[in-house]
DNA sequence: ATAGGGTTAG
């Protein structure tokens, strides 16, 4: 059926457009445009999307072109859907001169600028214009939260709430999802628990996004019992639900209770994807269930083919290794469908340093140099190999290597969370204000093991 | 009889 007029074929290109249909989008409106037809503000606005969707910088030129012929730049609706689709593709500087054209900006065309800053990189420039845009409404403070969350400002994240409350502002249903998973990565149980809290004043319910999110955050911070209460209380749950709570239990080292999760989640009709089978495979692999880690493995493989990414096979390598079962890791690795990557190589090292196999180890840690010289962390896995065997000189040998080659390792820390406050620690650390205590109490619990291990 | 910015699981 053609369309006669732009009213009707922005509505059939808007249909396409939220049905996912994006190629059908573009085609439609080259159609329309050899009908005849001209394009207004409203086509542009979700023929723009279709562009994002399909991450079609042609598309988008051609249609920022055709923008300009009709003399559109200005247009304030026209002009945020160009800055959204260029920030969207990651070409910020076009998404400033976009907002620049426009001639009465609003706060949806810097709201969509924010977000492409934070999305690329960029958080100074977005707290910067975030601050003195003229007008802030709900959806520019979630694009802020959300953006510093997925930044890994986790802080920055919390504390922009706080002051969006502050303000006035009532949050919405969007702004729990990523506040949550920044306080889960901070391991900030006591805020997560008030966060959690305002949640239910203001929303009252929570729908999936927050209630997933919120079962992972419990997960993460070692409250399982929480996680399970959320989950319960979740009413339509889906894929992700599941996955929260089975990565949940995974990451808490419950192999089996992840196990039972998914037989009750294949009870409910869900079938599992990518992030469901990772999460078994992790849950396996740390409570040592091999057999049934493979076995999962193998499963997806026949039914569902199209799940599977080297991601999977790198945790079934690691399966193996972890388990001392080097020929059936070295037997995998040489079948795989793919050529691996430096991962695969890492995680037969893991294994390597845990069961002390010096041998295997050192052809291990030749592949992963010759696929990146400047990887310290095998240097170190090494280094820890040859230690734990007692070969000292192999040990010394490494570390003067790394030392000459400049090679900086990433260190390890941990955290702990008193009255909201989150305390982080590496190794040696004497930053912390209460170093002298801490340390004066770490050594009497470390002399009264010793008197434990005396009397036995 | 049309519309724009922000959300979850590893």
């Amino acid at each position: 059926m053609p369309h006669r007029d732009v009213v009707s074929a922005t509505a059939a290109i808007g249909a396409l457009t939220r049905s996912g249909r994006h190629r059908d989008a573009v085609a439609l409106f080259s159609g329309i445009l050899g009908d005849g037809i001209v394009p207004n503000e409203f086509t542009f606005g979700t023929i723009l999307q279709s562009a994002s969707a399909l991450r079609d910088l042609r598309v988008g030129a051609q249609l920022h072109a055709c923008v300009a012929k009709l003399g559109l730049c200005s247009n304030v609706f026209v002009g945020s859907a160009l800055v959204d689709h260029y920030a969207k593709m990651g070409s910020v500087r076009e998404a400033q001169g976009a907002l620049q054209d426009t001639r009465e900006p609003n706060v949806v065309s810097y709201t969509a600028l924010i977000a492409g800053f934070l999305k690329n990189g960029m958080s100074g420039d977005a707290a910067r214009l975030f601050r003195c845009m003229p007008e802030r409404n709900v959806i520019s403070w979630n694009a802020m939260i959300g953006g510093s969350s997925k930044a890994g400002l986790n802080e920055e994240a919390v504390n922009l709430f706080l002051e969006m409350c502050r303000e006035g502002v009532r949050p919405n249903e969007s702004t729990f999802p990523c506040l949550l998973t920044s306080v889960a990565n901070a391991g900030a149980l006591g805020v997560g628990r008030s966060i959690h809290a305002s949640a239910i004043k203001f929303l009252g319910k929570l729908d999936v996004f927050a209630g997933n999110s919120l079962v992972s955050f419990y997960a993460r911070c070692g409250s399982l019992d929480d996680s399970v209460l959320a989950f319960k209380k979740i009413k339509n749950k889906n894929v992700v639900s599941w996955n929260a709570l089975i990565c949940g239990y995974a990451q808490n080292g419950r192999g089996e209770e992840a196990l039972d999760a998914f037989r009750r989640m294949k009870a409910t009709g869900l079938k599992l994807d990518r992030v469901t089978l990772l999460g078994l495979l992790f849950g396996c692999n740390h409570a040592g269930l091999v057999d049934e880690g493979y076995s999962l493995f193998r499963t997806a493989e026949m039914e569902q083919p199209g799940v599977l990414r080297p991601e999977h096979y790198a945790c079934v390598v690691d399966l193996f290794s972890r388990a001392k079962r080097f020929d059936d890791a070295k037997r995998f690795l040489e079948n795989l469908p793919f050529e691996p990557g430096i991962g695969f190589w890492k995680s037969l090292i893991g294994g390597c340093q845990i069961h002390w196999n010096r041998e295997l180890a050192k052809s291990v840690a030749k592949h992963i140099h010759a696929l990146d010289p400047k990887d310290t962390s095998s240097y170190i896995l090494l280094s820890n190999v040859y230690s734990a065997a007692g070969s000292w000189q192999d040990v010394s040998m490494i570390r003067r290597e790394i030392k000459e080659k400049g090679l900086k390792r990433i260190t390890g820390c941990s955290w702990i969370e008193v009255q909201n406050q989150v305390h982080v620690f590496f190794n040696g650390d004497r930053r912390h204000p209460k170093s002298d205590d801490i340390y004066m109490m770490l050594e009497s619990c470390l002399n009264s093991e010793e008197d434990e291990d005396c009397l036995v």
